[in-house]
RNA sequence: AGGCGCGUAGCUCAGUUGGCAGAGCGCCUCCCUUACAAGGAGGAGGUCGGCGGUUCAAGUCCGCCCGUGCCUACCA
């Protein structure tokens, strides 16, 4: 006998998802063979979370919890997104309200300002996180640019690279003017625009006429190196190889060869011209535009650059140096309209390239790249081969084709960007003799060699250092592990091999100035670290593995961002060591994620999964939906549509977010998401919340050991029991789907529809049965014994069933199960979590209880539908008689409970209807209630009357269904006896009806 | 231009292999009955986007159309 009081999120969440945290109860030191695993999405620490991170997190911690609670080892790794472009973007505008520019700054710099920038970031999300009750590893938490996976990249680059999958060339890429970077093919968003055909002329260089050309872009035009026509065009068969003057260029260009290239331009033929589009002519600008860069490099033409880095008109473009492309484009124009060269301009929608971030239009621009040749059949046909193969799956796997679809069409990968933030290219090319020497820490034997290159190659140490900063640095926190150093950072996650190694600053100091010692000298070897004695610093050097030359200069460009990603299913268990988790963890088991990465993530980690590890990385993807804002609109910072989590975490609760999040997702759907719907199931909180406290309020406290000497079950005992089977049935199946809609709305439907509506009132005639106090002593205490024995029986059903459901919505919400449960008296562990999943117990489905028990609801909601219509309130019982057939055994063995709940104050057969009465039914159970004052039948003569042309409605549908003889020879034989026995019913309840009519009209008059 | 998805109650969405249209929220009526007014009881509300086809029977299968959203694409 307690009472737990109201219910209150905020204490309920509070209490425990710090506890989880501090305890550990998440954190899996040593996996068991049956485990399960998986990586989190990374977050990108570009700010805060929003309601997509909630909902992927989310659908992750039910599968976890669930998992979990089904005995398998658990272990879900945390971590983060260094987020390149997005970080650099985010700082990089923060800076700009200081009025800092990044330029100004620096790359060294700025990149220290990222530092200071993403802690912020990091910890406001993994709060987030925390308040979301996510069951993660914490002590597995890893970042794509800490010291260990910064490591891991370095080693992928140079495998790749070593087996001839990386490449270094001038191609045509997509550029940022505003970000200064190239980006990959999936970085470009394509936005369809009302834009203008220019058609220009183009004069012959003998003076005979001209060829008018067709381009969206002007500008361009001081780049041509050509004209081109389709082969078979006969409109310009006879001038191909002819030259025609570009028009106002009369200065001499440089083309990227350095050679210079005159104003004449050639007209050459190509089949990839499209005859029907504009005039058939196309102008050819091999350093501006993908198709003519191709064409430029089949025929041999000049790249003329004609714009900068920032998309202004360079040195090529004359006159028009130093312009902005569209100012440019507008001169040029004029200046064409002015020699009669313009000849017309068209409206003419087509799509534009924009930057995916800034959303600044992109410029197609020739320069040297870093590719990864995701095209070879190395890496190409196992990562088509497993999809294919249903070795990773696809949930909804209408995914897998669009998967199998973007492999099919699979174009290298741009993996270098021109930005500041992120990992830094592992190569470094020789001055003199222009090698491309990729370094990793295997190319040292010693380990404290390993470590100073790897903390030069971060970026942690600059090339001049003190063995006293190196000791500082290594002393330092972790950045991911605060309660870490550095150095047992690399112990725990990159060395792993030199665990036992002692390692330390001071031993590391020592190492260094012995590597100098004149013996070493003496020995001919050479010296690792050079020291300058003025500034007491020293160097570690690297030579030219091909000629030895120690002027190396580094690749100043940093990897795409999703190259990391693409290592995390295998880089956070500490690849490329071969450690105890990556042979136990890997592959995943499930990894949950959205759409919109499919191809920039999901699809990278298989190809550099497979490749790496001769494994797939996960077996199950799991393709949520995206949440959108109420009118559908995409959620984002940018719009100001965004609904924070956090904030609907204060208002309702985490538990209420997640099981509207959980009860939202179905699959293959977007989410349309409205404040509204968190507090409606808050209230389901809150109900079960309610549940739990009456169900404490009435335990006796000596529930547990008197057990024994309880009643036998009654019905609605076996019948409650039964619907929890059937629910837990459902749901474990549901979930074993990931039909995460259906498991939440099987538990909402059982707890509130069933358990609380009918069994909880149920359950209050025994635990409120009091003796008859007028009985004889003996009498009396043979039935207190009695009612005790109920009682016992009531509320260990009560217990037991709460408690089970509890744990069948645990992974739902998590927070107030774990409250709850824990106050229960049969708590035995230090959380919910760590108990068994309910699993249905076939000795516990109970049909015949079942049948009862919907029988007795329809009986009791009959006589409700009767009190409502008219308008007799609650507090007012009533006198009711009744007729029945097959139903009256039922009735007399449930008269209590149809007492009780339909608030009656008696109901007694009778033969016949009583003179003077209201009446109503259910099946063949007729009820009449003696007509007295305040009793309004005009409603009730409403109500029926509707119903009988309900009745007769269908009553006609179906005798002519049932005289087709199509349908009796053509349809199975039980649809037609369903048909038969349904239309008996109704011809039965007409004739109830008609005959309360003719009762309520009597009345009347 | 191709590909995918969606149009069902006022709103958000379920509807499994074709067999009498459902839920939540909102709305209406009655009720503060000792777990819960964040509640209880009862109710109203739908030509399932349109047209055609297959079938005894179509929200469900097929075709076309309309509306809508997304992804992919070098049409200058």
């Amino acid at each position: 006998m307690k009472d737990i009081g109201q219910y209150n999120h905020k204490q309920v969440e509070e209490k425990h998802s710090k506890r989880w945290v501090e305890s550990g109860i998440y954190s899996v030191e040593k996996p068991s063979e049956s485990r399960f695993s998986l990586v989190i999405p990374p977050p990108n620490v570009t700010g805060s979370l929003h309601m997509g991170h909630a909902l992927n997190a989310t659908l992750q911690d039910i599968v976890c919890r669930w998992q979990r609670m089904l005995g398998k080892s658990v272990v879900w790794v945390p971590g983060f997104d260094h987020a390149g472009i997005a970080t650099q973007y985010v700082v990089d505008r923060r800076l700009q309200e200081e009025g800092l520019s990044r330029l100004e700054l620096g790359r060294e710099e700025f990149i220290k300002k990222v530092w200071e920038w993403v802690p912020v970031s990091r910890n406001s999300i993994r709060e987030q996180l925390e308040k979301l009750g996510v069951s993660v590893d914490w002590k597995r938490e890893r970042f794509t640019l800490d010291e260990g996976f910064s490591r891991a990249v370095r080693y992928a680059f140079r495998r790749l690279y070593e087996e001839g999958l990386i490449y270094r060339g001038e191609y045509m890429v997509s550029w940022c003017p505003k970000d200064l970077t190239a980006l990959s093919d999936l970085e470009v968003e394509h936005e369809e625009e009302e834009g203008k055909l220019y058609y220009i002329r183009y004069p012959l260089e003998d003076g005979s006429g001209y060829i008018t050309v067709a381009t969206t872009r002007p500008e361009t035009m001081l780049g041509d190196t050509a004209v081109a026509v389709h082969p078979e065009d006969e409109r310009y068969k006879a001038l191909v190889g002819k030259r025609l003057r570009l028009p106002l260029v009369d200065w001499q260009r440089r083309a990227m060869d350095g050679s210079e290239v005159e104003h004449l331009i050639p007209i050459i033929a190509d089949p990839r011209v499209k005859p029907e589009f504009g005039t058939g002519a196309v102008k050819i600008t091999p350093a501006h535009d993908p198709l003519d860069f191709e064409i430029g490099k089949s025929h041999g033409l000049a790249f003329v650059q004609v714009m900068d880095n920032f998309a202004k008109m360079n040195e090529n473009a004359g006159r028009f140096a130093g312009l902005d492309r569209y100012k440019a484009r507008e001169s040029i124009l004029k200046e064409l309209e002015e020699l009669g060269l313009l000849e017309k301009v068209e409206n003419h929608r087509h799509a534009v390239g924009k930057c995916y971030r800034c959303k600044t239009v992109l410029e197609p621009m020739v320069s040297t790249q870093w590719f990864l040749k995701v095209s070879d059949p190395r890496i190409k046909e196992t990562a088509t081969r497993v999809v294919k193969e249903s070795l990773i799956k696809f949930v909804p796997e209408n995914w897998a084709k669009i998967y199998l679809q973007w492999m099919e069409n699979l174009k290298d990968w741009c993996i270098s960007r021109q930005i500041w933030w992120g990992h830094r290219i592992p190569v470094w090319h020789c001055q003199d003799c222009g090698y491309e020497n990729v370094f990793t820490d295997e190319d040292f034997d010693r380990v404290y060699d390993k470590l100073i290159f790897n903390l030069l190659a971060d970026g942690k140490i600059k090339e001049e250092f003190t063995p006293e900063e190196v000791a500082d640095i290594l002393n330092s926190p972790s950045f991911v592990h605060p309660q870490m150093t550095v150095l047992d950072f690399y112990k725990r996650f990159a060395f792993h091999k030199y665990h036992s190694t002692s390692l330390d600053a001071n031993s590391l100091r020592l190492f260094i100035s012995q590597d100098l010692n004149p013996t070493a000298i003496l020995t001919g070897k050479a010296q690792r670290y050079r020291y300058n004695p003025q500034k007491k610093t020293y160097r570690f050097v690297l030579r030219c593995k091909r000629c030895g030359s120690e002027r190396l200069h580094q690749e100043t460009d940093v990897l795409d961002t999703w190259f990391s990603s693409a290592l995390w299913p295998f880089g956070v268990f500490g690849w490329p060591e071969q450690t105890q988790d990556l042979k136990g963890l890997y592959p995943t088991d499930l990894l949950v994620t959205g759409f919109d990465i499919i191809f920039f993530w999901v699809a990278r980690m298989v190809m550099l999964g497979t490749y790496f590890m001769k494994d797939i990385p996960f077996r199950d993807v799991y393709i949520h939906a995206l949440i959108r804002d109420e009118k559908g609109q995409k959620m984002s910072k940018t719009k100001g549509n965004v609904i924070d989590p956090l904030d609907i975490v204060e208002k309702y609760g985490a538990d209420a977010l997640r099981f509207t999040l959980a009860i939202l997702t179905q699959q293959g759907r977007d989410i349309r998401l409205s404040e509204k719907r968190f507090e409606g199931y808050k209230h389901f909180a809150n109900k079960l919340w309610n549940a739990g406290r009456f169900i404490l309020m009435n335990l006796d406290p000596d529930l547990l050991t008197s057990l024994p000497y309880g009643a036998p079950p009654r019905p609605e005992d076996l019948w409650i029991i039964s619907r929890f089977n059937k629910t837990a049935e459902r749901v474990n199946k549901a979930l074993a789907e990931y039909e995460f809609s259906e498991a939440a709305r099987e538990l909402y439907e059982f707890i509130w529809s069933e358990f609380c509506d009918w069994y909880i009132e149920f359950s209050k005639l025994r635990l409120y049965a009091k003796p008859d106090e007028s009985l004889p002593e003996e009498e009396r205490r043979a039935q207190e014994q009695r009612i005790k024995a109920e009682k016992i029986t009531v509320q260990a059903t009560l217990l037991n069933v709460f408690e089970k459901t509890l744990r069948l919505l645990h992974p739902f919400m998590p927070f107030i199960t774990e409250e709850l449960w824990r106050d229960l008296p049969t708590a035995h562990k230090e959380s919910i979590s760590l108990t068994e999943y309910p699993q249905p117990n076939p000795a516990e489905v109970h049909e015949e209880s079942e049948q009862k028990l919907e029988r007795l609801k329809e009986i009791i909601t009959a006589i409700r539908a009767l009190r409502s219509d008219l308008r007799i309130e609650p507090s007012r019982k009533i006198r009711l008689y009744y007729r029945a057939g097959e139903s009256k055994a039922l009735v007399e063995e449930f008269m209590p409970h149809i007492l009780s709940l339909a608030r009656l104050e008696s109901l007694q057969e009778a033969d016949t209807e009583p003179p003077n009465c209201v009446a109503g039914f259910s099946k063949d159970f007729e009820f009449f209630l003696p007509v007295d004052e305040g009793i309004r039948v005009e409603e009730l003569i409403n109500s029926y009357s509707k119903r009988l042309s309900e009745v007769e409605k269908s009553l006609q549908s179906l005798r002519q269904k049932l005289s087709n003889e199509n349908f009796l020879s053509k349809a199975p034989e039980e649809e037609v006896q369903r048909a038969r026995q349904n239309l008996q019913e109704l011809e039965e309840e007409k004739e109830k009806v008609e005959t309360l009519l003719r009762l309520l009209r009597g009345v009347m008059t």
